[in-house]
DNA sequence: GGAACCAGCCTAATATCTCTAGGCGGACAG
DNA sequence: CTGTCCGCCTAGAGATATTAGGCTGGTTCC
């Protein structure tokens, strides 16, 4: 091929971060299952091989995204905690989740990879750290293990599943607005956190 | 064999109906994402074209497992709420829900396929029939509309959310028995139920 | 019984994706 | 200037998804 027609190829200056950064822009865009090596490739103007001198394999790809993601998301909760206490802070940090969820579908998508603590170290620490920050939430209702444990569980589970059933159209049968229910669903883990059964 | 070698081919008998069953067995075993026309092929040593006349694209035979998945997932829980009412109902539907995820991974995963209803009618009925039966469950907690709704939604998205966070690995952290934390979280919703919040 | 049909599986071929091996040229160090 | 090495490239193999078209055995119908 003539590609080099015109000789000079001013190298695209790829990184393992910007191309993680790419990919992440590209999964919100086109959906998790569509990032692809070929297509971020593509993006950057080079061939798909280029990439395997900044990424291990696609898999490894999907775990940076997977780690920025988490990472995003624990800043968020962070940032939605701070100064804020109780059911306050239970409704600040669960309406942080959404939005990002929202915002960010390719990345959530990410976020919810299998992943291996072993390997996958900096994600798994990502994950780690919001998951402490789901426990803080907790020291307003004055728990004491195991049940603050089991809270936390509890606490994830209804919000991840929540965005998770929303995104895949769980939702759409019902006129009832989403918003709505998500409020209340907010209220009620808030009860139930309040009245957390004994034994 | 060489194939040819021997002249009569006994014919594998394929079905849509047969390849929907193996390819949820096959998802059960090596997982959903590894479910692929080429290894359902493999399963019955045809050649993947050969799948094309029961089968419309590797979308086809996903939706196609993810409704006998919901059906099956509908029929559980019908089962399981039988006789049944209030909290008895609700813990005996909500295991019914993790103990279908937990022997049939592939399938549950299948399940969470997003689904268009205007084509994919057969798997988006069964993924109603299935909501009714989870507003069922809340007739033993006298609440009325919009309030039953959002708790049929809350309802599902805690369940779906344990049982998919269980299943990446999100409490494989703690030593907490994974199985008492449902216990609790089944109970937590029970008591957020019983003191579903106003307004 | 035989011709026509058709359902069911096959070969062939294309496109896309992942990943490995090895090459080449420009940038930078000395 | 001269090497070295980094960064991207070419080549190519192996998988999957999908389409087009062909062969054949079993069924149907006169």
């Amino acid at each position: 091929m003539h590609p080099g027609a015109s000789s000079s190829r001013p190298r695209a200056g790829l990184t393992a971060e910007r191309l993680t950064l790419a990919a992440a822009e590209l999964a919100d865009e086109v959906g998790f299952e569509k990032l692809t090596i070929a297509a971020l490739a593509r993006h950057f103007g080079v061939r798909d091989a280029s990439l395997y001198s900044h990424l291990r394999n696609a898999r490894d790809l999907r775990v940076r995204v997977a780690a920025l993601a988490l990472t995003e998301l624990a800043d968020r909760a962070a940032a939605a905690l701070a100064g804020r206490a109780g059911r306050d802070a239970l409704a600040a940090f669960a309406d942080a989740y959404r939005d990002y969820a929202k915002q960010h579908p390719g990345r959530y998508a990410a976020a919810q990879l299998e992943l291996d603590p072993e390997t996958d170290t900096v994600a798994a620490d990502a994950a780690r750290r919001h998951a402490e920050l789901t426990r803080s939430i907790l020291r307003g209702y004055r728990l004491a293990e195991p049940a603050q444990t089991d809270a936390v569980r509890m606490l994830h589970s209804t919000f991840h599943g929540y965005v998770s059933l929303e995104r895949a159209g769980g939702f759409r049968h019902h006129p009832r607005p989403v918003d709505d229910s998500w409020a209340r669903t907010v209220d009620a883990v808030d009860t139930a956190l309040r009245h957390w059964p004994a034994q």
